[in-house]
DNA sequence: TACATTACTGACCGGTCAGTCAGTAATGTA
DNA sequence: TACATTACTGACTGACCGGTCAGTAATGTA
């Protein structure tokens, strides 16, 4: 046994990056082992830092786990909101557009893990879930209402319950996600295709809205 | 205060009700608040005994854990089999009364939660993943499967990627259920009626197919 | 080089909870 | 009624983990 190998690396400080490295390294043992499973002290060994850093910047677990969620809803709501405000061509298009970018570039990053995050942890964080749901789901929602709205009003769909037919519609691309997360990695399982899976998915879903 | 009143109950024997009672409410509570946040004590308590009892039933909390699984899949596999067999109707009455079906006689019960439970705490619990997958999952697929094969071969559908099509059809009614344990109980949201989205559903999807 | 500031560390504390077991009382048997 | 059996209880224990804080060392300043 040698005293001088694999010697921990020295010390850095680095005020401005800890809060986002912790919160990273949060989401992932979150969503891998779920919110009480999960010792704070993995989470400060994967950012790099020590137990005690991590209460320099959060107030608690609980604070963690709300700051992993405000983070995971920055992204890509304003990017959805502006494809729908120029998109030019048919409504088919455009929902592809939202759809395949939703899950381009969140449901495959790791931000692809906090729905399943959320539904394991809505019941222990009423707060954070209200929060959630007013602050992405609920204008996720709206974003695909207009979507489908507009192929309506120009004839491209037949008529459909709106407010219905947009949870049915993201239900699958959600379940994609979710997947990810839970049953799938337990087994190899690499039948499972996201690009065929969407395109089946657009594909029952086209057809199904033609008038 | 008196000490006579709300007396605990005399103590009852009770060796063949037990085990049922105690996964009941195991699931009640794994469902609610996750396995690692749920205490042994609350769930016998909610059983009505002690947490000794709950030890003479189960060698552990991980061991109570796979009975609430193993016994949430008993009921209603058959149920969709004979039905699968029996069927003489067109492949679209089939296929809505298998998924009518499972939404009445599972998603509405308790075990509805099985699958928020599955899919929270499969990272940890791999081999109840696996046993989950292999007698519920995949016999479920196969279900569906065999229910579409059957109209596109009748040519009452049109063909579509088998395979994908039926996560994609199921997906929906997984949502529903796991949504009624987690965001759902949070926030009112009496409009989401699920016969209303089932319709909705189904409407798509019956359109969708269609050749 | 000496000193001040502060990001960072990790040993420690106290509460919580899975799991144990000596004791209790309900039920069966004579 | 006396005795045997066993389902059931709940106080207890030890490990674990969220949270603390006195101390350490990296960095800035002169």
């Amino acid at each position: 046994m040698s005293l001088c190998d694999s010697a921990d690396p020295p010390r850095r400080r680095r005020k401005e990056a800890r809060p986002q490295e912790l919160t990273a390294a949060a989401l992932e043992l979150f969503t891998e082992r779920g919110f009480a499973a999960t010792r704070l002290e993995d989470i400060a060994a994967r950012a790099g830092v020590s137990k005690g850093t991590l209460y320099l910047y959060f107030d608690s677990k609980e604070a963690l786990f709300e700051a992993v969620i405000r983070e995971g809803i920055i992204p890509a709501m304003n990017e959805g909101r502006t494809m729908l405000e120029e998109h030019q061509g048919s409504a088919s298009e455009l929902l592809r557009c939202l759809l395949l970018g939703w899950w381009e570039l969140l449901g495959e990053s790791p931000l692809g893990g906090v729905p399943k995050l959320m539904v394991s942890e809505a019941g222990n964080f009423p707060k954070v879930a209200a929060f959630y749901r007013e602050n992405v789901i609920d204008p996720g929602r709206a974003l695909l209402r207009e979507a489908l709205q507009r192929g309506m009003d120009q004839g491209e769909f037949r008529p459909v319950d709106v407010g219905m037919a947009v949870d049915v519609i993201f239900a699958p691309i959600l379940m994609l996600a979710v997947w990810r997360y839970s049953i799938g990695p337990c087994c190899a399982e690499e039948e499972r295709d996201p690009v065929r899976f969407l395109d089946t998915h657009f594909d029952l879903l086209i057809k199904g809205l033609r008038p």
